[in-house]
RNA sequence: GAUUCCGUAGCUCAGCAGGUAGAGCAAUACACUUUUAAUGUAUGGGUCCUGGGUUCGAAUCCCAGCGGACUCACCA
């Protein structure tokens, strides 16, 4: 299209034509004297909800002069009167125009050029008039004063909704929600609630640990060695010091040197990094709650967990259960706990207790479960667990006591041989905790983590390294205690029927956009 | 990483037995002083993701690439 000369066209962007139409209403305004971008501040007397909830007909008289800000979503003109919508963080409320109200005297500017000629869907615009209810019913505010308090040079998509709800020309390629989250924010109501109740979630859950006198810390993002978990790490180098540095993959085995060092109860909402897979239930960087208790036991953790979790939903949704897809999921507490093995045995029919390896491969091929020559008993009881059990644990349920091999970090169960003091909180298919009674025996600490360098030689690019300066820690004695991650997206997705973990990270990663922004 | 599907106007989409692009909303102009998916009339707006190929002719068929969605596999 002919690019108008007036206009400057971004760096390989070549300007639409409503794009040129803004920059010359732009110019308009400044012709007029009046600032686009004005830097003093705008004073508001209300929100939209505030005046949605309190006003009320009878008091009309006393709603003469309020004032608001907002971006303008729609205008409907009709001559010399006109109405639009102004959204700002707690909802939209209509404002009503009249040309000779609002310009009283012979200069009719501000009405036909500011507002019919000069303003687009996106403004950010002030206001200022009395309160009124249209003869439709409809609360609005009569427009007295009208200021702009920020230009949009770009149109925003229209979404339409009807008096049922119903949403015409949404805005919904997931691709440029994602990479224009700001656009999808404003125009999708219901992407913003999801954030707030993420944001609330998460408030209530510290709430919950301050409580209970647990301390809020931080440690390293980057790590020389990375450990606390099985996972690729990002690496990165420091020059200064001339060393590799990795983003941690978790933040366990730091927590629990502040547990070592006499702190009795500490957590972190820690960014996690993990350079895997992407998936609807993975980004490249998630958080995970990590909470450690000292004096306490896996049994306790179980209990706590559960009190948590029903404190979440009660506290976003009122009550304890929630639709989760197509499932009803309940989180009241307390949930059913099932050992690994008896949850196995149960969906099999038989017991695996007791079953060799050989048995366990038996009963993989029986499944139809595809198994490799590698896999020993813990990573076959898992690949049972997670084709056959997991899948169909819809309501919360703890899972405890695994194989010592899949546990490296986990204390020895009190009484069950080859076993650690492990749970985790299945729901809706889905791992959603992992936690131990923590092994705090330094000799067996190290043994472990000599397995995991054995692994390691073998090949497994996920096995641990060996962490010195953690098993010196544990060598000056840690306490028994009890700790838990809690995936967050992942709690988020459900609390907030989310389908994917891209709907509860407001930016989530994506391959880098081409070009022509 | 593998499979399937998708990429056309600012947004949502149609167009695909190959003949050179269409709707609604948005935009522009006019009318309209309580409308609400406002309405009426008129108008403008497109490297049809990119690059090759087949063809007289490609948005349409073929190949490759880029981007996205979905399902699957590992991990939270």
């Amino acid at each position: 299209m002919q690019q108008d000369p007036l206009s400057p066209s971004r760096q390989g962007h070549v300007l639409s034509e409503q794009e040129i139409l803004r920059r010359q209403a732009l110019d308009h305004l400044k012709a007029l004297g009046i600032d686009p971008y004005p830097s003093s501040a705008f004073q508001r007397s209300h929100s939209t909800q505030e005046i949605h909830t309190t006003f009320k007909d009878e008091e009309a008289a006393s709603w003469t002069s309020v004032s608001l800000a907002g971006r303008l979503m729609s205008r409907r003109i009709m001559g010399k009167a006109s109405f639009a919508e102004l959204q700002d963080a707690t909802g939209r409320l209509q404002i009503y125009l009249n040309r000779d109200e609002l310009c009283p005297g012979d200069n009719k500017d501000l009405y036909n050029e500011v507002f019919k000629k000069h303003c687009d869907i996106g403004d950010w615009v002030g206001v200022r008039g009395r309160v009124f209810r249209t003869q439709v019913g409809e609360i609005s505010v009569h427009a007295e004063e009208f200021v702009f308090l920020s230009k949009a040079l770009r149109p925003l998509p229209v979404v339409k909704r009807d008096e049922e709800g119903k949403v015409y020309d949404g805005f919904t390629d997931p691709e440029l929600r994602y990479r224009m989250r700001y656009v999808d924010l404003v125009v999708n109501p219901e992407v913003r609630q999801v954030f707030v109740q993420r944001s609330r979630m998460i408030e209530v859950m510290r709430q919950f640990f301050n409580r209970n006198g647990y301390l809020e810390v931080e440690t390293p993002v980057l790590q020389p060695m990375y450990g606390g978990a099985s996972a690729r790490p990002f690496k990165t180098h420091h020059h200064t010091l001339d060393m590799p540095l990795y983003l941690r993959i978790a933040n366990e085995l730091y927590l629990k040197r502040l547990i070592v060092g006499g702190f009795e109860g500490v957590y972190e909402f820690a960014r996690d990094f993990r350079n895997e897979g992407m998936s609807r239930f993975h980004n490249p960087e998630f958080t995970m709650l990590e909470l450690y208790v000292a004096f306490q036991d896996y049994h306790w953790m179980m209990q706590q967990t559960e009190a948590l979790l029903e404190e979440i939903a009660l506290a976003l949704h009122q009550k304890s259960t929630l639709q989760v897809g197509s499932h009803t999921i309940d989180f009241k507490a307390p949930y059913r706990r099932v050992t690994l093995y008896d949850a196995i045995s149960e969906k099999v029919g038989s017991k695996v207790d007791a079953m060799d390896e050989e048995g366990l491969r038996l009963l993989a091929k029986k499944h139809s479960i595809e198994i490799d020559a590698s896999m020993g008993r813990a990573k076959l009881l898992d690949t049972l667990f997670g084709e056959l059990v997991e899948p169909h644990l819809i309501q919360p349920t703890f899972v405890t006591d695994y194989p010592v091999e899949m546990s490296p970090l986990a204390k020895a169960h009190r009484d069950k041989p080859g076993l650690v003091e492990r749970f985790e909180l299945i729901c809706n298919g889905k791992e959603l905790a992992n936690a131990f009674s923590e092994l705090n025996d330094p000799l067996d600490q190290r043994e472990r983590f000599e397995a995991q360098l054995a692994l390691g030689r073998r090949g497994d690019p996920e096995a641990m390294m060996l962490d010195e300066d953690f098993l010196r820690a544990l060598e000056f004695g840690m306490p028994p205690t009890a700790g838990i991650g809690i995936g967050i997206d992942r709690l988020a997705m459900m609390m907030t029927n989310s389908a994917s973990i891209q709907d509860v990270l407001f930016f989530p990663q994506m391959r880098p956009e081409r070009n022509d922004v």
